[in-house]
DNA sequence: TTGAAAGCGCTAACAT
DNA sequence: ATGTTAGCGCTTTCAA
């Protein structure tokens, strides 16, 4: 044999009908356990996969999921990446990227003709697009599913996310314990979810402590490195600067470290500094940041697993004996998070 | 009309069969220009977009190309996606991805079989798959259309990538003319075409300055954090130790940089670090990185063009009066680098 | 220059 | 629990 195996390869070697073939490929119920083995033998051993243009011609699906990102940092879309292919690799979708124009005046209209053209059976939104109101707005009319990862967003979908403003308000219980009383915090975009969530754990820590909130020591940033550096400027610039700065994320707080080696300050003995997202950079850059660490592969995974139940769900929702339907979990999941404590924390 | 029209609608508004319609629709020849005018309109009208699907399903062909890629860095995958997605969403071909296990055994038949299922009309080759013999051979018969980027690769098959061993010769040459003589080089993997490249530039650029050359210099290391820092261990515990190390990427120059630290150093006065690929780290470390910028971005487009040239440009190529073949480039198109010189190396 | 018919590999609706 | 039958929307013969 020398092209690619079919169905109907598979049907006559584990001498079945290709439609029971199907039934197993895609999971559906009513299929013995004998059965199901066998035909799963002769998929291995034909090494069959589905065709894809097949399955979407006939089922009006197109076995595609979208992912709509804005500019997030290279390293947050790999790692979100390979969560959601491992999903789709495993249930035979595949994966269409469209990276917004975030900018964009049109915003949603771009996302709208996109869909219509490439007629994906479900959408995964990541930061900042979960927050874009307009955006969730136009995606729930259209009546196309979707989840945001990685944010709460709007509350308006589902979403998996961690917790941030518990995660935030942890990274600043270590600071304070670490003995620091002036902190520092280096806010994100405003209209991101996310940031203000962050600064939210921050100030819920502070006044745990009983550490009167400063507004001198705030800054404002935009996620990016730079941002970060002119942030540090201002903070580190009076006389009374702080002796800890905890930057929204990791790409600030590299700048937070870059302007307190310009100086002359040692981290951590004259500035802590804390990051979030532990990307790469974290590890890298002396001395180690600290950072929380967000399971975005597993994010990705989960928001995968739960649109394509979402989307071939409702069927199997009452599967068996009369129990509770098995997809009607909350809207949102919360995975857990980590501190990495490194050496920008410890004196 | 609810639901989007078909090649039917459009046959039948234009009074043709659906032949017609996809003769129209695929420029093929023989068609009265009345007739193509009448079918023109009707698509216009009706806003006729023919289903990737069905047209896969029939023809064999997909619309998508595949970019295959082993455990690069994201920052490099980033760029080379939003390269290639940019000539992509141009040409209206899908793009799938295709995360190849690079320690599996049978690596060769993991690809050709999600070709085989994925059926894409061409696949891209990220480095380092395309230094893989095994798997270029695989490819080279199997029949499909391929180009690597970032890599000549093994030679045999297309590509688009900068001259790496120019590069770090250029690189090796600054440091040389900011007066070192003893100069450390972290290798990459041995089979790494371009790490050998790589190498080779900065022995080009040693023997040109007259400086012998010296084996105790040389580490080796996988690309990898951990791999800069063990190799930084090596090269700076003897007591001749080297004043400037040249690393074959920027994060194992990253893990220099750590070691470095460490011992004390200061960068670049005791040490000056170079490093490879201009990573966003490269800007974040302190003192910021010098290293070679490749433009992945236009790598990733160049790659695109040429693939979908390849790919559609046989039946154009000898089209009307007997002129030459449009699409007989040069099998590899070599792109610049540029030298990205920051504080790591300026005493 | 045009069209009719036969699938491509799969899923859906309806048997059994 | 499993099989049968009709397509999905298009391209490819091959015929007119």
């Amino acid at each position: 044999m020398t092209s690619a195996a079919t169905i109907n390869d598979v049907a006559t070697m584990a001498g079945v009908s290709i439609k029971t073939v199907s039934r197993v490929v895609n999971r559906e119920p009513n299929v013995s356990e004998k059965t199901r083995e066998r035909v799963a033998q002769a998929i291995a051993q034909l090494r069959y996969k589905p065709s894809l243009a097949a399955r979407g011609l006939a089922g009006g699906r197109s076995f595609l999921i979208g992912l709509l990102y804005g500019n997030a940092s290279d390293s947050f879309l790999g790692e979100l990446q390979r969560g959601i292919l491992r999903t789709c690799r495993e249930r035979h979708y595949g994966l269409a990227l469209f990276p917004v124009a975030q900018q964009a005046p049109d915003l949603e209209a771009d996302v709208l003709e996109w869909i219509r053209s490439t007629q994906p059976d479900g959408i995964i939104l990541s930061p900042p697009l979960s927050d874009n109101e307009a955006l969730v707005d136009a995606l729930l009319k259209s009546g196309i599913k979707f989840i945001s990862v990685s944010s709460a967003g709007t509350g308006r979908g589902p979403s998996v996310h961690i917790d941030e403003a518990a995660a935030a308000q942890q990274m600043t219980r270590h600071l304070i314990e670490a003995g620091h009383r002036r902190l520092g915090f280096v806010k994100g975009p405003a209209d991101h979810v996310c940031s203000c969530l962050r600064f939210e754990g921050f100030c819920a820590a502070l006044s745990a402590a009983d550490i009167p909130f400063d507004d001198s020591l705030i800054a404002c940033g935009d996620f990016h490195f730079d941002s970060g550096v002119e942030a540090a400027e201002q903070l580190l610039s009076g006389l009374n600067r702080p002796t800890a700065i905890f930057a929204s994320n990791d790409d600030m707080a590299s700048g937070v470290m870059h302007v307190a080696y310009q100086k002359g300050l040692t981290i951590p003995s004259d500035l802590a500094v804390a990051g979030f997202d532990d990307t790469p950079v974290s590890r890298q850059l002396w001395p180690g940041l600290s950072t929380v660490r967000q399971p975005i592969q597993s994010i990705g995974q989960t928001a995968t697993e739960r649109l394509l139940a979402d989307i071939s769900g409702v069927k199997n929702e009452n599967s068996g004996n009369g129990a509770e339907p098995k997809y009607r979990r909350a809207e949102s999941e919360i995975l857990p998070f980590e501190l990495m404590l490194r050496a920008s924390t410890k004196g």
